[in-house]
DNA sequence: AACCAGGAATGTA
DNA sequence: TACATTCATGGT
């Protein structure tokens, strides 16, 4: 089948065309909160996650040392409705720990760190995976590092642009070939998608009144595999 | 009532 | 490297 091409810059005006600027990530005056709300919502909706912080918050759960502290009982309490509640505890108190042993709980001397090393130091923690990561460097750390998540990779393949299967790596290095490292680029982008996703048939068979310029009506089966 | 949600770790071949 | 399994609640 023949592909359309990859025009990352036309699909980023697309969508800011259809949606308008984002200003996503709520409560990212907080870095510390922005983190946790990462690892929170891995395979999980931010309604549910959204709910739980300000439950942590009202638990004076939302410092790193509180959290380093707390009771596993307690935390895996509060954080349930996100699902995975005892997985997500260890996460949490991973991250945590070893903030608190590699640069004294301090993050703004996390963040000092280059992006590549920030990133490396990042995926080392216990639960903080590609995407994870990421979404810490664009929405805590404000560095230029694109998200891939499965909106994206869906997207992009719904769109005729990629096969499917290529890798976070590969997707990653797409993005930043194509576009300048900006990171108000890069949050907004990745909101831009997301929301289309949950507004679009991202996440069902078709829809009506798409607005980009890709058809709605396809069979979900097959979509993956090109 | 199955299916999915702003993933990652672990184990197997 | 590639694929399967586990983790688990809440909304549709």
């Amino acid at each position: 089948m023949n592909r359309t091409p990859l025009d990352l810059i036309g699909l980023h005006e697309a969508l800011l065309q259809a949606y308008g600027p984002q200003d996503w990530w709520p409560g990212r005056e907080d870095p510390f909160e922005v983190i946790v709300g990462a690892i929170l919502t891995q395979r999980t909706t931010w309604t549910n996650v959204a709910s739980v912080i300000e439950a942590l918050r009202s638990a004076e759960l939302l410092t790193f040392e509180a959290i380093r502290m707390a009771e596993d009982r307690r935390l895996e309490d509060l954080i349930r409705p996100t699902g995975f509640f005892r997985a997500k505890t260890i996460k949490l108190k991973a991250f945590c720990s070893l903030l608190r042993a590699d640069y004294d709980g301090d993050l703004s001397r996390l963040f000092a760190l280059p992006l590549a090393e920030l990133r490396t130091w990042l995926l080392s923690v216990h639960g903080i995976g590609d995407e994870t990561a990421d979404a810490i460097l664009v929405y805590a750390a404000g560095k230029a590092s694109f998200v891939i998540d499965a909106y994206t990779r869906r997207l992009l393949t719904r769109l005729g642009s990629i096969a499917g299967n290529e890798s976070y790596q590969w997707l990653q290095d797409a993005f930043a070939e194509a576009l300048p490292a900006d990171v108000s680029l890069f949050a907004e982008y990745h909101a831009l998608i997301v929301h289309h996703a949950k507004t679009h048939c991202l996440s069902r068979p078709r829809c009506d009144g798409c607005p980009l310029a890709y058809s709605c009506d396809f069979a979900k089966q097959g979509e993956e595999s090109g």
